[in-house]
DNA sequence: TTGGTCTTTCCATATTATGGTAATTAGGTT
DNA sequence: AACCTAATTACCATAATATGGAAAGACCAA
C-alpha cells in the first residue's frame, strides 16, 4: 500500500473556508482555522513545520495559530518536537484515519485506475457503496477533461446513477436493489427521467452483460462504461468506471473499454478477497 | 495490517477537554467540541450515526452539533448519507491520517508485540526516534500494572530515557548521538542523575550486548530490556521494549526477556527493509 | 391524513476567540 | 561568552462570534 497523495488547496485564503469554499457555514470560524492548521501541518508532515512558517502560509496571527497548535496538540492530534519545534501529525490523527479503514481500496486499486487511465485515456473513476449512494473515492481525468463533470472525489450520488453506480447497485442482491429504489425513489428525478421499472431493466441487463453501460441518459451527458470488482460471488468492494463525453463513445470505443476493464481486474479475485474481509462492515 | 483500533475515551464529558484533560488550552472551545464530534463519529464510522445520538453522547445542543457537523462536512472530514442522515468519517481525514504514515509500524509490528505481551505476562512498548525524542507508539499492559508509569501512547522522553529510548540512541551513529545529547542535555535531570558521559557508557554498552537496559535508574522505578529493530546495518524503525516493576525483574528474568526480544525479531529483516523505506525521512 | 420525532434555521445574548503588545526563549555571530 | 536577532509563548482588554433557546421544517409511522 503506496502512500496516498494529500490533494488540498494549501493558499492563503485557505484558512477560512475549504476546498468547497463556495459555502463556509456561518460561526465555527476556529474549527476551520483549525482544519487549515492541520492541513498545513500534514503537508509538511515528513520534514515537520514551525510555527511560523504556518503562520504564513495560513495568514493567522501567532498568537491565534499557537493557540490552535496547543489544541491540537493536547488532543494528540499534533505532535511537537521540543527542540525543532516543528511540528507533526500526530498518532491520534493516525487512528481517526485509520478509522475510515474503508477508503484503502484506494490504494488497493491505484495502480489498476493508472493502467486504466493509461491505456484508455479517457477519465477513471472509482466508487464504493455507502448506505444507498454510491461514493466517489477517486477520479483520474483523461486526455481532455469531461465538460460539466460534477462527480468530485468524495461526492455522492444515489445508486443506480452513473456506470459505476449502476455496476454497484447491480451487484447487490434483489432485496436490497428494492431497498435502494425505494430510498432514493424521490431522488433519481434529479438525474434522469425513468420510472422505478427502468432502472430495475438496467440493473438486469448490467447483470447479464457483466458491465453496466451509461448511454448519456444522464442529464449531464456522460457516457461511461462500469464494472463492479470484487471477489467471485460475493458483494463488490467497489466498482469502476471509464468516462467519456457524450459524443465520443462510439460502439466500438465502449467494446474497447469493457475489455480493458475486464483485462484489468479478471485474476484480481484472490487479493480482493482478502480486502473484502477488511471493508465488509464498513460504510456499506 | 489489521484494523487499528481507536482507543478514545468516549465519555459525557469528553466534549470539552481531551483525554490528558487536566490541561485544557484556553480559548478554542469549539475546536475541543469538533474533534469530540470527530471521535464521535470515528467510534461508530462503521454504522453511522445520527446528528441527535451525537448530542446526547457529547452533551451538545442540537444547534451546536449541527453547526460542527456541517463544518466537517464541508471540509470533506466527514460524510452524510443523506437518506439515513447518519453520519460517516470522510476521505479528507483518511488522506489527513494516511500522511501520518509513519505510525504504520504500529501495525506492522502489532502481532510481534502482542506475542511479547503473551510470551512475557510484562508490559510492551513500542518507540520510533522523533527528532530528539523516542516517541511511544503503543503500550500493552501486562498482568500487573506498573505502578507510577508515566508513558502513554503518544507521549515522547529525551532519546536515551528508559530502554526503548536508549536503544534507539545507541543505534544512531556517534554524530547523532553527539548531537541529541547536547540538544537534550538539560532535560535528563528530569529522568535520572548522571553525567553525558555516563550516557555515553550506556550507549556503548547497548551496542556491545545488543539489547539496552534499564536497570532501574530512572526516577520511576521501572525495569526494562529493549532492543531496536530495522533491517541490518540501517537506522532502526523502532525499538520494543519489555518492563516490569523495579523489583521483580531479575538477572534470570532480564535473560529470558532478551531471547523472547531475539527470537521475535530475528527474522525481521526482510520485512523491515520494505518497511525502513517507507517510513525513513519521517517523523525522525 | 395526522401525530410525533428528528433535523435544521434563526437570532439576541454572553461567551470566548482574537490580535496587539510584551516577555521569554532560542539561535546565530562577532 | 556576550551580544543581537528572530522566533515562540503569555497576557489581556476588546470585539467578534459561537452559543442555545425556540420555532420552523422535514421525515416517518400509524
Amino acid at each position: 500500500m503506496e502512500r496516498p497523495s494529500i490533494n488540498l488547496n494549501f493558499s492563503k485564503e485557505s484558512a477560512r473556508g475549504g476546498q468547497t469554499a463556495a459555502k463556509t457555514i456561518k460561526g465555527s470560524q476556529s474549527v476551520y482555522r483549525a482544519i487549515a492548521v492541520l492541513r498545513g501541518v500534514a503537508r509538511h508532515h515528513h520534514t515537520g513545520i514551525t510555527s511560523t512558517e504556518l503562520c504564513d502560509k495560513l495568514d493567522l496571527t501567532p498568537a491565534t495559530t499557537h493557540r490552535l497548535l496547543q489544541v491540537l496538540l493536547s488532543e494528540n492530534i499534533l505532535t511537537v518536537d521540543p527542540y525543532s519545534k516543528k511540528y507533526h501529525l500526530g498518532l491520534e490523527l493516525y487512528l481517526l484515519g485509520s478509522a475510515a479503514h474503508d477508503f484503502a481500496v484506494r490504494e488497493h486499486l491505484a495502480v489498476h485506475l493508472d493502467n486504466l487511465r493509461r491505456l484508455s485515456g479517457a477519465t477513471v473513476f472509482l466508487f464504493v457503496r455507502s448506505g444507498a449512494d454510491s461514493l466517489c473515492l477517486r477520479r483520474i481525468d483523461g486526455d481532455s477533461a469531461i465538460v460539466g463533470l460534477t462527480i468530485a472525489e468524495g461526492s455522492r450520488r444515489p445508486l443506480g446513477v452513473g456506470a459505476g453506480g449502476l455496476a454497484l447497485l447491480a451487484a447487490e442482491s434483489n432485496r436490497m436493489v428494492e431497498k435502494v429504489l425505494r430510498s432514493n425513489t424521490s431522488l433519481y428525478g434529479n438525474y434522469f427521467d425513468v420510472s422505478i421499472e427502468e432502472i430495475w431493466r438496467w440493473v438486469e441487463a448490467t447483470r447479464k452483460r457483466g458491465f453496466s453501460f451509461n448511454d448519456g441518459r444522464l442529464k449531464t451527458g456522460v457516457r461511461a462504461v462500469g464494472i463492479a470488482v470484487g471477489p467471485p460471488s460475493e458483494r463488490p468492494v467497489a466498482a469502476v468506471s471509464i468516462a467519456t463525453d457524450d459524443t465520443r463513445l462510439t460502439e466500438a470505443l465502449r467494446i474497447e473499454f469493457e475489455q480493458l476493464l475486464r483485462v484489468q481486474f479478471e485474476n484480481q479475485e484472490k487479493s480482493l478477497l482478502n480486502l473484502d474481509e477488511k471493508l465488509f462492515g464498513g460504510l456499506r
